[in-house]
DNA sequence: TGTACATCAGTGAACGCGCGTTCACTGATGTAC
DNA sequence: TGTACATCAGTGAACGCGCGTTCACTGATGTAC
């Protein structure tokens, strides 16, 4: 069957998508091809004709989820107060509960990491997210400060999804939040 | 064959063990029973004559690594300078280049997690951790300090394994561990 | 002391299953004449 | 306008492989007599 001009972009693009939040949600590991095209009503032999390989989708897939981040990140710092936004965003209970739709750095980063198949992907994002927070933040100390924030702000989501009783859950990311806004607060006062 | 006595009781340790190692350095999906087992020159065959089953070990390995981590952490903050102690020993590049030997959060709480099987073990270790540093720091705040702590800890060592570029790596290390015992000076001063 | 037997940690083949990947094929549509 | 052919996204069976788990078996040692 042949299709529209634009039906094998928007099919690759359908791919991609269900990849990033699947690969985020249950992990690059857990996720089949078979199953995930099957996600998509179609069936898995046709995928070859879209990506080499896992990993090149597992690349892609990154690099969308990555973007997707950047994207929410810089929105969340818009309002007229950005640190805030960003924080209160960031570290919310919705962020927590949906991997699938949220930063990839906790997910897909921390498995390929462990894997030894780092990708540029993830530097790229925590270098942009840094600069993104340092812009925000007064003083010398911002670089520095940025980095603590950024690594609190990862560290508090996973622990938070670590963890079977929902009040400490609850209590790590709500007591990360308050602490780093009120810091922020501090800084800027 | 028939062994000395504690023989079987040997053997489940070194199996708990290896697993404890390969569950926090390559993931707990990615290492494989057989492998195990080769890798402690046995069969695979006789892995149930020791566990129920795969996730019996998992939770078993678990407790290993988090009795481990306490007993570690302790030992960090044993000295006159505990936190320092613990900030330097957690954010070393030793840890960080050893996950195999080191905390299981960010390895296999962080994978149970994602799969949505979290374990009382890693409740059980956060609380510890919380409360082990908690005592060392002054003031009412005490309580939500360790949190942000504890959770820039985390989130600086799983970011800086799944960076690729070595300098961002040790950026993201010092700079935390740098800003966490300016903190601590400051609080203690 | 010598022999027959019980024990049971560990062996290794086999089970069904899903994995990533390959490949000959399909068939609706666009193009050529 | 009508027909023959080319295209190629998607199909689905098949590949070898490693997974977790089961199970009949082995054989060195301890115990019973």
């Amino acid at each position: 069957m042949r299709y529209s001009e634009d039906h094998k972009a928007k099919t690759h693009q359908r791919i991609v998508e269900e990849a990033a939040l699947r690969f985020r949600r249950d992990g690059v590991g857990a996720t089949g091809l078979q199953s995930l095209m099957k996600g998509l009503g179609l069936t898995h032999g046709g995928f070859y004709a879209h990506f080499k390989s896992k990993d090149d989708l597992v690349e892609t897939a990154l690099q969308h989820a990555a973007a997707e981040q950047e994207r929410s990140t810089a929105r969340m710092t818009q309002g007229d107060t950005p640190l805030q936004g960003l924080l209160k965003g960031y570290l919310s209970s919705r962020h927590r509960d949906n991997p699938g739709a949220g930063c990839p750095l906790p997910t897909i980063s921390a498995e390929l990491g462990q894997r030894g198949e780092a990708s540029e992907t993830t530097d790229t994002l925590i270098r942009n997210l840094l600069t993104l927070i340092e812009q925000h933040l007064p003083g010398e100390d911002a670089s520095a400060e940025s980095v603590q924030m950024l690594s609190a702000m990862v560290g508090a989501l996973l622990l938070s999804r670590s963890v079977k009783d929902p009040e400490l859950a609850d209590r790590l990311l709500k007591t990360t939040r308050a602490q780093l806004l009120a810091k922020v607060a501090t800084v800027q006062a």
